[in-house]
DNA sequence: ATATATGCATTAACCGATTAACGGTGATGA
DNA sequence: TCATCACCGTTAATCGGTTAATGCATATAT
């Protein structure tokens, strides 16, 4: 058993067993109903397949099947690995939970093989997946060209530009409204948004609920409260030199966990205290919000239970389902811990 | 466009261009040198191609050549997503850094399938994947099956346990030894270890580093205080009534930075200060650590590079490269902040 | 005695590409 | 005039499976 075997084929396996391929093909796959196997050649083609080691090829299967239990999750950029927060590890586990349950396979496109869109679209329909989940910005090409072919695809942690793309989304004009509601009814007045990318629709949502929440408390936001910072790892100077304004914001509402964190981290090195001079709220409520100094408090969606819900719906595009609502969107939650200097609970 | 077309395929090419299939994947393909191909049926071929919207078939490709330029990441389970640290988030980062930048794809396997071994064998040896980046325990069979078989795969974060498999990790024993003697340099003489799981090499070994030190400060460390904690969701109780009794444990050493987070959690809700009363100190030193409360004093394993360098010896396994040296480990290094009390830097 | 059913398995075609080997011009040189 | 070469491409086989249609005994019904 040491040496390196040539590869078995079905072949192999029939002439060993003394059948025809076709015989070894429906015994694998327990057609019954179609063909009839006798108990006896049954047997003999199952002593075959263990003697010779042979294991099925998923490729030759795939090309006659056009089917490969397989589902790609494509995101934008590889960089999205490097965030401070769970948000992804929590998104794959729920993927990859809800995958394993259905018996598919993931994938994982990070974009950026060929760049343009043309290229990644003919990556993902290559025939190697039977559906993908994307995670991508609401301007990207990618869903529109997936569309125009026919090719099964659900959009999660984003709203489609298109009435019949499905989609899983959070309420995220909500859940900015709900953010800046919470700093508001704290007492504060001068609160500075830290946006996301201008070609994420969530970003942008959660700004657009900032601006409707600090109106209804008649506001008018001005421009230079809302920074943009997709990542923690942005340029953090527009952001230091408002703190260092006369009139400083009080309270800063970051666009996801790991931005707020890194705010946090420069309030400390500004020697500003959380959240007695400056409050700070985040999103996703991701676990890493239980460990910061303080907690930090997060709007939370419910980021492991959409992608099973991109999953499974994915998957019954894939079979030929059409699930009835093509627009799946979670409630949003806040969930206070010490950041913004409520009690707690 | 909007509509669903029919597969396209090189044959619908080839016919609308007037040439054969042949022709057709050659010039696909840049094959020159094999075959001559005039500029005019060139550019009559790309036409074709771009009118018909045809986009090359990956499987029927990978049944001819026999790859696929796809490789797997094969988990023992999904829950290692679970985990509270970027670990995975970082491993991933630079396992898709490294294969994108050597045009490879990726796939994630999560055990759990079929759950035993060879049905784990067979998916992974099924044709879809050229090569796997192992991340297992110790004592999985599954590495064994696939070094008999002949199939490239290298292990990550755990040494192997024969002599021709491939590994990528880093120096546990070297690294459970740092860790302690930081602990005992800072004064502490009763050290608990909170043990990652029996199947672990890493976790197996930091504990060795832990027994090592000790015994070399004189200490013979007694087995109430290894506690095994493989996740930071594991039952903590053991832990708390060792800090509950008389002889309080002074310093937690944690195989991970997420225990060791937990093992925070527990402190603050007893009521201990850290580290006044227990220091603590992790492992990996992920980013989480230097946003918790206090900063998380822990050893650092190169993550993202050793993603990338298992990545790469992988690649050169698969196009059949041997390199010179089997196993690749790297160095640990300790990383100062503040869960120990020492001067941070 | 003939038709029908049942049990068991086979043959042929196909999925969509790739690779090796060969073929037919017209121009050039001996 | 015949051989040789360059040029441009084709034919046939193959990768490892699946599916539809068919074949051929033997047993049972009419």
């Amino acid at each position: 058993m040491k040496m390196r075997r040539e590869r078995v084929t079905i072949a192999d396996v029939a002439r060993k067993a003394g059948v025809s391929k076709v015989t070894v093909s429906y015994v694998i796959n327990g057609r019954e109903g179609k063909v009839r196997i006798s108990d006896e050649t049954r047997r003999r083609i199952w002593e075959a397949i263990r003697e010779l080691g042979y294991r099925p090829n998923a490729v030759a299967r795939a090309l006659t099947q056009r089917r490969t239990h397989t589902i790609g999750v494509v995101m934008q950029y590889a960089a999205i690995f490097g965030g401070w927060s769970g948000f992804m590890l929590e998104l794959l586990h729920g993927a990859s939970h809800e995958a394993i349950e259905q018996q598919y396979d993931l994938m994982m496109y990070t974009g950026a093989h060929g760049d343009d869109a043309e290229h990644e679209a003919n990556a993902v329909m290559d025939g190697r997946i039977d559906g993908a989940l994307l995670l991508r910005d609401i301007d990207d090409p990618l869903s529109d060209i997936l569309a125009d072919s026919g090719f099964p695809h659900v959009l999660i942690f984003t709203r489609a530009r298109r009435p019949d793309v499905y989609y899983v989304d959070c309420d995220n004009v909500k859940g900015g409204y709900l953010a800046t509601k919470h700093l508001l009814e704290m007492g504060h007045r001068r609160i500075v948004h830290l946006r996301g990318s201008s070609h994420s629709a969530p970003a942008l949502d959660r700004w657009h609920g900032y601006v409707q929440a600090m109106r209804e408390a008649g506001i008018e936001p001005c421009e230079e409260w809302v920074i943009e910072m997709p990542g923690p790892l942005s340029d953090a100077t527009p952001l230091v030199q408002l703190l260092r304004s006369p009139q400083r914001p009080t309270a800063i509402f970051a666009w996801s966990d790991d931005v707020a964190i890194r705010a946090m981290q420069v309030l400390r090195e500004m020697g500003l205290r959380i959240p007695e001079e400056v409050a700070v709220i985040g999103y996703d409520s991701t676990e890493v919000c239980n460990h910061t100094d303080p907690p930090l408090t997060s709007v939370r969606q419910p980021i492991y239970e959409m992608a099973r819900e991109g999953v499974r719906t994915l998957i019954q595009l894939i079979e030929g389902e059409r699930p009835a609502q093509v627009a799946n969107v979670f409630e949003p939650t806040l969930e206070i811990r010490r950041s913004c200097g409520a009690a707690s609970g």
